[in-house]
DNA sequence: ATTTTAATTAGATATTTGTCTAAATATCGA
DNA sequence: TCGATATTTAGACAAATATCTAATTAAAAT
């Protein structure tokens, strides 16, 4: 949803690591679930932050449920860090907009 | 100090904020905290967060005490991110290096 | 229909986080 | 040295977070 969502999604070293696995192909929440040391419950809560996020996306398959990465709010949020750093480099023209 | 520091620190709004103004140049405290409207001590705070995330250094300046952007760990940052979504695109080559 | 498998929701709890006011520290200038 | 200015530390507190166990929902298989 919001940035705000998004950069708190990623501030969990889980919930990254369960966006890198899904980065190499989607998954089932129990595939993802073997992976790490926490309670099913608590990787669906990862889930849910993911989710209300729009990292990733969920669709059902059978008694699965299969997670699938949103590269494009993760590369969004990749490109407002590289803003941070890049209001050096613009400082000397007029505006830090975005007109391409 | 570790991934984890920065990427908490980059999770609150206010803090990216910060980045932002120091990203134009260097500012001491008390002009920082002019711009938000929470107590100094608050501020303080978010400063502490960002010095162990080594995300900003600071220096005393007679009474002031002058923050500055430590752009390469914000540059780390973003390449981590960027990192996961890589995953995908390299997936067809043998490794995940950054060979160029 | 019952049982099994997969995942979620509910509810509890300990920890972390963001904020505040009050007090302490440090520097400067008269 | 005293007073003003700049910032931090101390301590408290409410809200958010990450985790757990137990219970529930949903689909599949028998």
């Amino acid at each position: 949803m919001s940035d705000q969502n998004v950069f708190k999604a990623l501030s969990d070293p889980t919930r990254r690591e369960i966006l890198k696995k899904l980065a190499s192909g989607s998954q089932s929440a129990g595939e993802l679930a073997e992976t790490f040391h926490i309670s099913k419950p608590s990787m669906s809560h990862h889930f849910n932050v993911l989710k209300a996020a729009e990292l990733v996306r969920s669709q059902r398959e059978g008694q699965s449920i299969v997670y699938t990465l949103n590269s494009t709010v993760l590369e969004d949020a990749t490109r407002m860090l590289m803003d941070i750093f890049n209001y050096q480099r613009e400082s000397t023209k007029e505006g830090v907009g975005d007109e391409t």
